[in-house]
DNA sequence: TATATTTGCATCGTGAACGATATAATTAAG
DNA sequence: CTTAATTATATCGTTCACGATGCAAATATA
């Protein structure tokens, strides 16, 4: 009878379920163009430094790249981004963007401003969000293996 | 150049990020018994009260029934649980723990505390976790459709 | 009561996640 | 200069998530 096991004491849970929310949240939004919420953190990880090798997209999303190859694939198939063998290691995939994945940028300028604004409530305003930041940053930092 | 789709800046990639190393962290623990960190959830579920329709538990997780179905058929083949037709609407399927679902819990009493400990760091302690759960609340509340 | 709508669950297809494993290129060690 | 260990990616199999759709039982409405 302790709360060990209460659902409603849970952080994972919450914290599932407020990932999966908001991934729903973007879905309408990311969907008009033809992406998924993953392919859309790739976006962001490119646009903020375009032709980077697998790896290190893989390193800074925190996921394996058994997970990120295959999403790679599709987006190239999709004609987002191409995938060119490295000249300085041949091991590597070069991934950079095309034209039609840097003009992605302008179609979803909306995108973090109205899933933010869709997110706001009581306990989550502006002034708490760097708390709620600080919070997330001290278990990611935590439980992940560098 | 405004940091609107700066990846640091990105609340659902937190959530998304620390969700799925939470849920790494029960891995090791769970697939001891078999099961994954979804099934954990459902046990929760019936833990908490036995013999209920697979709507009522996919309610409880916020989750659709497309995807708890599978779920639960997956735990019946391995005897974890019954799903037995509801007498009373024979559209309602009723799930039960078998003896071996309710001897899950014994096998598993260590696990909250072992994975709350592996989450504990400067900026998540005991005094700060009230405040973390009522912003992911806030955040489920707001985006969750009742 | 006949018909329409709603509800509870299931099936299907696609795209992640991720453990396990494989392969080829690079680097380190002997 | 070989051989061994490491590294960068890819392949495979299983299990979620979830939108779309189907169907039968229950309820509401005409």
């Amino acid at each position: 009878m302790d709360g060990r096991f209460k659902l409603d004491n849970q952080l994972c849970f919450r914290l599932y379920t407020a990932s999966r929310l908001i991934t729903q949240a973007y879905h309408p939004l990311l969907s008009e163009q033809g992406l998924t919420y993953p392919q859309y953190l790739v976006l962001l990880v490119l646009w903020e430094k375009d032709a980077q090798p697998v790896n290190d997209i893989a390193k800074r999303l925190l996921l394996a790249t058994n997970t990120v190859t295959p999403l790679l694939k599709r987006m190239e198939s999709e004609g987002i981004l191409t995938r060119t063998q490295g000249k300085k290691d041949a091991r590597q995939m070069i991934v950079k963007l095309t034209r039609k994945g840097r003009g992605l940028q302008d179609k979803l300028m909306n995108v973090p401003e109205t899933v933010g604004s869709a997110v706001l409530c009581e306990t989550v305003i502006p002034d708490t969000v760097p708390d709620l930041f600080a919070m997330l940053d001290g278990i990611i930092g935590q439980l992940a293996r560098p």
